[in-house]
DNA sequence: CGGGGTTTTAGACTCTGGGACGAAAACCGT
DNA sequence: ACGGTTTTCGTCCCAGAGTCTAAAACCCCG
């Protein structure tokens, strides 16, 4: 059992290193996985949390990995540092829980476990480009997930801040679980 | 550690059960995962092999499922029946499996993994409609596929059958290894 | 050997989702 | 009031994929 979790803040994805380095748990006999997970991560804080993949340790344990995402206002317990000092097996898993965010960005709403509870369009893309690593259209980034049902407005606006600017509409993640767009494949079914 | 062994033929998505139930084997201390894979599955016979998610089993056992998919010409030992029987624990896993297949046929090249080495785009299409359990048009199918070079022509073609029709082109898959089609996704990097 | 039935192939049309762009809206500070 | 900033909105455009029709190439049968 060894956890990964990610924050995006500050244009950076980080990797949460409680004590510097990735928290593992032991999984006793019959015990439910959940269970010796919570043990591992801070499950409570964290917005979701999915299974990686299982692998034999250089040291010889087997470890199921997990992914764990924090939204960027969670108040957690524990520094992180850079990644670069983790054993290869650890720098691995991380590099494996990068590509998967990634890749579900495009077709999920994980976003949610990534923003906070509202937010501008401004600042969604912020998260975006932090755990993409490349740029994204703001406009684009709107018209995608509001056209897919992922974001809803919300009441009121953002004030500018001290440079000025048009004032930002709110946005919130339509659901807080995960949740995939249907039919994004292609080799649909005929629509007839 | 569970084996759920796939086959896409007469039109269906068969489990392969040898004995009538889903390949089973104990995983050593110390012992790499595709070792024991090895003795739960005939992993040469299969053209590829990939984890699913490891779960607590409902009589107290630790198990890593894998997803296993056979070539329709492959040879195999064991028998398959209908899966309807199957302790609800391994129900699980093989829709699972079903559910992880048909939505990699959509971005990856996995047919590789069901189709014979040579054939016609009708008898592709006929596998991919067994997978993905709706129609599939033979034109789009070749379209999209060779597009995204996947799937490549090969010299010969085949002769038609005792009711006609023109003779069908020869094609294989490009890779015999799982290759993602990268920026299937929504949510592109720009484009300069 | 010619015609009807069958299967495959090729092309054109259309639709939709998403990237790019530019103008308008709404604010700031001076 | 004016220029600079940020957000929003609308439009254009392109690529990928679904649909359709016609042509190609074969079979069998009379």
């Amino acid at each position: 059992m060894v956890g990964v979790a990610l924050r995006a803040r500050d244009g950076r994805l980080e990797v949460l290193l409680p004590g510097g380095r990735l928290p593992e748990a032991q999984v006793g006999p019959r015990e439910p996985l959940a269970a010796a997970l919570a043990r591992a991560l801070d499950v409570a804080a964290l917005a979701h949390v999915e299974q990686l993949e299982t692998r034999l340790l250089r040291d010889g344990r087997l470890a199921t990995a997990y992914l764990g995402l924090a939204r960027a206002d969670a108040k957690l317990g524990g520094d992180w540092r850079s990644e670069l000092a983790l054993p290869p097996d650890h720098a691995e898993l991380v590099a494996a829980a990068q590509a998967r965010l990634r890749a579900k960005l495009s077709y999920t709403n994980v976003g949610f476990a990534l923003a906070p509870a509202t937010f501008t369009i401004s600042e969604l893309r912020d998260v975006y480009v932090a755990a993409l690593g490349h740029d994204v259209s703001a406009t684009n980034l709107q018209r995608v997930l509001v056209r897919r049902g992922v974001l809803e407005r919300v009441e009121g606006l953002r004030a500018p801040g001290r440079s000025g600017g048009r004032p930002a509409a709110l946005f919130r993640f339509a659901s807080n679980q995960l949740e995939v767009t249907d039919e994004f494949a292609a080799l649909r079914p005929p629509q007839r």
